[in-house]
DNA sequence: AAAATATATGTAATAAAATTACATAATAAA
DNA sequence: TTTATTATGTAATTTTATTACATATATTTT
């Protein structure tokens, strides 16, 4: 954990003036990392010592060390939440804007993942007798990698990018079966209706979607991705990005579960790919 | 530009002992933000003055926050280019893991992104006639997100994914014509082939794919997106998520090309999806 | 090529910052 | 209430950073 959230840590006992200076330094850190002890312990309105006590509380050899950890810590932090892409940027900024909304996006998305239901997702895609993915308009590809990905390491699945299947299949789910329900808003009126039809027939009902949506209420299991309000026009959806990466853990997670007997699997399917394509060597 | 690619730029002029330092930091900056100006006019060979020295001509006050700087810029440096899972991780640094891999690759992806072919890319894509995306395996959401994107800011384009329509495609292209070919090897037979097909009708060629591949020495126009030789089997494929970003540039710079005449053409399409959607507010 | 000027570097003194030792106050336990 | 424990601050000390100045090195001009 990086230091700036150990500092925020509640459960980080505190004394008094200890308290003083985590609120000082949290407040505006950008200022303290540039800043002599002397000058924190007068923000702080404590005295010079209590500081470096505070620094070697989390870890540090003093206060240098600890402008130091500060600052990257700082760093790492979340950059600029989204910056919206301008008409008249030029093409470098444009690149750059797009590459920061993803890490931004990525970054949100790892902070607000939560561990025990990534768990029990992965524990029901472990044990599924099939998958299916739904997913409509720009959520449809994001669907069909993750099937791409399911089937790679050799489970039953399929992804659905059409109301009609979705429907169809839905209402012949059995308990042994799991759902996933890809969509960035959650307020598709198609998918929702589709989810609690899964629900009904005793599916598992996994949502990768935005929090407190209609969609997640209907959910069994919700992978949160927070869907920054749409903003501007030219804005990417970067959300689709982190709900591929939430695949990807996803599918890492099925087949490290599924242990060591599979890794043989997928060496097989590396090979039957070696006829489709040029080898390096030769090349 | 961040410090530490500062001290790097060979531009700037340094004197003798001014290059000593710059030595000495290069090579182990993360000793050097735990040093003292002693330790590091000791390592570099120099006098302390020259070490301060040093620091104001990279726009620092002095050495501690040169320090700060160096940190900072050392955390937003690349990270572990990848962290591959491991058959014992827990679900947590798995996590971490294929998070930190992303935004690595995305680093990379970023820092390789040669500006003039993105401009020939965007050029092409925005006059042409007809836009077509190729993907096979894995690339074929890839291929798919992208068309959906591309249609969303209402241009000609299909994708294809599997290799008999592509080529049956290719062969009946103009030279107003735009092919975008993403691969994540460049090594797939198929997709090369029906590559030179494509440039033989003189159609636009871009390809989405790994430098110096075999698919890209067939396309006009390529975006490199370096591939990380398949290290370990779980792995996942990181690669996929930065050509999705190329996409979103692609598309972003098309959009922003056409000018604001188009803003109107998106607000339409926003606004078509308001029926299928339930209102954030009646929610 | 020598002198003059500018630039770079180092030595030593000085200032600033960080840290420690110790004393005192606050708090919790007996 | 007393005693032990913990927290905080004052003042001394050490370490670190910086500056002033002298010397050396390089560059330009005559």
């Amino acid at each position: 954990m990086t230091l700036l959230n150990q500092i925020r840590e509640p459960s980080f006992k505190l004394s008094k003036s200890a308290k003083k200076v985590a609120e000082v330094i949290l407040q505006n850190p950008d200022e303290v990392i540039h800043s002599s002890v002397a000058k924190l312990a007068v923000l702080s309105k404590v005295s010079e010592p209590s500081v470096i006590r505070f620094c070697h509380k989390f870890g540090c050899t003093g206060f240098p060390d600890f402008k130091v950890q500060l600052a990257q810590s700082l760093a790492t932090a979340m950059p600029q939440i989204t910056r919206d892409v301008d008409e008249n940027d030029s093409l470098e900024t444009m690149i750059e804007k797009i590459f920061d909304s993803t890490h931004a996006t990525l970054q949100l998305t790892q902070a607000a993942s939560d561990l025990p239901s990534i768990e029990k997702a992965t524990d029901a895609l472990a044990q599924a007798n099939s998958i299916l993915f739904f997913g409509l308009g720009a959520s449809g590809p994001v669907a069909l990698d993750a099937q791409h990905k399911f089937f790679r390491i050799n489970t039953p699945v399929i992804a659905h990018l059409d109301i009609l299947n979705q429907r169809m299949t839905s209402a012949n789910l059995t308990s042994r079966d799991v759902v996933v329900c890809i969509s960035y808003t959650g307020r598709t009126i198609a998918l929702i209706e589709t989810a609690r039809i899964a629900k009904k027939c005793g599916a598992e009902v996994i949502g990768i979607t935005s929090p407190n949506s209609p969609l997640a209420k209907e959910c069994s299991i919700v992978l949160e991705v927070e869907t920054p309000e749409d903003t501007d026009m030219y804005t990417p959806m970067t959300s689709r990005i982190a709900h591929l990466v939430l695949i990807d853990v996803l599918v890492t997670a099925v087949a490290l579960k599924r242990g060591p007997q599979f890794s043989e699997h997928l060496l097989r399917i590396k090979e039957s790919f070696a006829e489709t394509r040029i080898n390096k060597a030769e090349f």
